[in-house]
DNA sequence: GATGTTGCTGCAATGCGTTGCAATAACGCC
DNA sequence: GGCGTTATTGCAACGCATTGCAGCAACATC
């Protein structure tokens, strides 16, 4: 971590290294506030602007993606995991996966028609699953 | 409107009122805080919690619908438009519709795969756009 | 180890949106 | 028109996230 923040000029604080720490303890989605508050945790005097502008130094060298829940919230997670989307039924709550696979036919749908490029980790789609028909 | 909010027991104040008219003057999207800001120009006492209520009410009813922007702020849009999901280019912040038709493959598959149903109007997909690349 | 550069932090303020609660006012009914 | 019921409003407080700015401290260099 310190040698690729340092190749960029970027600098290895304390700050990062506790973020940096409470990720690597983390798997699959968190939102932005949990970050924050697993910080506060390991160190009290955590500020929610630095961890905030942390996650988008980490987001840029690729260690984790960001997209947003059905609320419209953050959610962030750790790389690396394979690439995918977000399901998420509205009324029951419930959330799933959308794998690069399943998600193919409009990614490549879009490639070509529009030359998109789609960021699918960024993807939430809401709707209703099949047991809240 | 009025009939339709007693049908279900509700009621048609003036700060409903206002909020429908600037919904009525409105196309395609707008963000929650415009509508807020626009409710304001026609009267200055309107409170942000009670245009947010009211759209949360006009969206059962079907009169509007809402999602989620790049940014995960709130983007509403006025029925009856053609349902349609949204396509925003993160690097330019171009923004295009996706509509129902481009967007039947992956409906149609999270459908018979999953029995999930898409809602298409609250899709927001984010990615690069042909000239960002 | 001291020093200069400049990337980061802490803080305070701002913006968007939501929630709880007491007071208000639509509405149906007489 | 008056009255009771209860959906709504206004308000205040909160939660999440972002931004501007002055002071601090990592880092490279000597």
């Amino acid at each position: 971590m310190r040698e690729r923040l340092h190749a960029r000029g970027l600098r290895w604080t304390p700050q990062r290294r506790a973020l940096v720490t409470v990720l690597s303890q983390t798997r699959g989605h968190v939102t932005g506030a949990v970050l924050v508050e697993r910080c506060r945790e390991q160190d009290p005097s955590t500020i929610p602007s630095t961890v905030y502008r942390t996650l988008e130094v980490l987001e840029e060298l690729g260690i984790v993606r960001h997209g947003h829940g059905p609320d419209g919230h953050q959610q962030y997670h750790v790389l690396p995991d394979a690439e995918h989307g977000h399901l998420h039924c509205r009324a029951c709550g419930g959330a799933w996966e959308i794998s690069a696979e399943e998600a193919s036919s409009i990614v490549a749908a879009l490639e070509s028609a529009r030359g998109f490029t789609v960021d699918l980790s960024h993807v939430t789609i809401v709707g209703r699953c099949r047991d809240c028909r």
